[in-house]
DNA sequence: ACCTGAACACCGTTCAAGT
DNA sequence: ACCTGAACACCGTTCAAGT
C-alpha cells in the first residue's frame, strides 16, 4: 500500500483528437503535425503514442470524428432538399475535414451513418427497391458538387448557387417519375 | 571561342513530371519524393530546383499533366454515356492522379479544358440557356461517384455497376425533359 | 502507467563550390 | 548553366530512463 500512484494522465485520446480537427481546419493536413498536437494538448510528441499508433491513423480517428458530426447533423433533419442544404453548408463550416472524410481516411461504417439519411430520403421518393442507387445518385451527386466547390472549380462564371438548386431540382424530378 | 559548353542537360522538366506521375501511381502522394523523383530521373534533389519551384508546384504539374490526358482522350468521344464511362474508367487507370486532379492542387484552367466536353454534351440535351447547370450536375454526380468509389465507400452492397448505369439513366432523363 | 529527452532515419530546401 | 555535397531545420517514431 506504500507503492507510489501512477502519474494522473496529462491528456486524452478526445484530447488529441480534437487538436487534430482544430489544427486541420486551421492550416489543412501538413499542419497537424505530431508535435503541433502534442503542444496543443500540453504533452511531447513520443507520449501521443500511447493513445494512437501513428500519424495515419490519428488523421482517420479525426476523419471519422467529423463524419460523426456530420452524420449527427443530418440526423436532425428530413427531406432531400434539408438534407442536401445541411450536407453542403457542414461541408463549408468544416472543409478540411470534409475533404478528409470523404477521400478514404476513415472508417466505412462511419461514413456509411453519415449517408443513411440520405438512404432513407431516397427510398421516400422512389421506394424500397430503387432506394440504394438512387440514394447513391443523390450522395454522389452532393459530394461530387461539394468537393468541386471547395477546390475552387466551377470557374465559368453563372451562379453555383443556382446551380446547386438547379441540381437538387432535377435530381428531386427524375426520382419522383415513375 | 575558348570558353568550355556549359554541361549538357542532364534531365528536362518532362522526365521529372513523368517521374512524378510514375510515383504517384505506385506509391500515393507520399511516395512522390524530391528524392525519389531526383533519383528516378538520374540527378540529385537539388538539381531539381533548376526546374521546379519546389514539391507542391511539382505535384501541381502532376495534377494539370493528369487533367490534360483526361481531357484529350474526354475530347474524342460522344454523347454523354460514352462521356461519363470514359471519366469512370480514366479514374479507375489512374487513381491517385486523378484524386490529386479534382482536390484542388492543379490549375483551374485545365480543370475547365477537362470538363469541357461534357459542357458540350450537356448543351446538346438542354439547350444553351441551361448548359452550365446541366453541366455541373453532370460533372459533379461524376466527380462524386468516382471520388466515393475509389475511396472504398459504396459498402452497403448492391452492384456499384448498376448504381452507375442508374445514375446516368436518371440524370439523361431529368436533362431532357422540358 | 504515463511521460520525457535523446537518438535515428528521413525529408524539403538552400547554397557555395565545382564543371 | 546546370549539377553536386554539405548543411539546416523539421518531422515521425523508438526506446531507455525517470516518476
Amino acid at each position: 500500500m506504500e507503492d507510489r500512484m501512477p502519474t494522473p494522465d496529462r491528456t486524452s485520446l478526445d484530447a488529441i483528437v480534437t487538436a487534430g480537427r482544430d489544427l486541420l481546419e486551421a492550416g489543412g493536413p501538413d499542419a497537424v503535425t505530431m508535435q503541433a498536437v502534442a503542444n496543443r494538448v500540453g504533452v511531447r510528441a513520443p507520449s501521443l503514442y500511447k493513445r494512437v499508433a501513428d500519424r495515419p491513423s490519428l488523421l482517420s480517428l479525426v476523419a471519422d470524428a467529423t463524419a460523426l458530426d456530420l452524420a449527427t447533423r443530418l440526423e436532425r433533419v428530413e427531406g432531400i432538399g434539408a438534407l442536401a442544404r445541411g450536407f453542403r453548408s457542414f461541408a463549408r463550416e468544416r472543409p478540411e475535414g470534409f475533404r478528409l472524410a470523404f477521400s478514404g481516411s476513415g472508417s466505412v461504417e462511419v461514413l456509411a451513418r453519415a449517408s443513411a439519411p440520405v438512404l432513407g430520403a431516397a427510398e421516400d421518393l422512389v421506394g424500397a427497391a430503387e432506394a440504394l442507387p438512387a440514394a447513391r445518385l443523390l450522395t454522389a451527386w452532393l459530394v461530387g458538387f461539394v468537393s468541386m466547390e471547395l477546390a475552387g472549380a466551377f470557374q465559368l462564371g453563372g451562379s453555383v448557387e443556382a446551380a446547386f438548386e438547379f441540381g437538387l431540382d432535377r435530381l428531386e424530378a427524375a426520382l419522383s417519375t415513375r
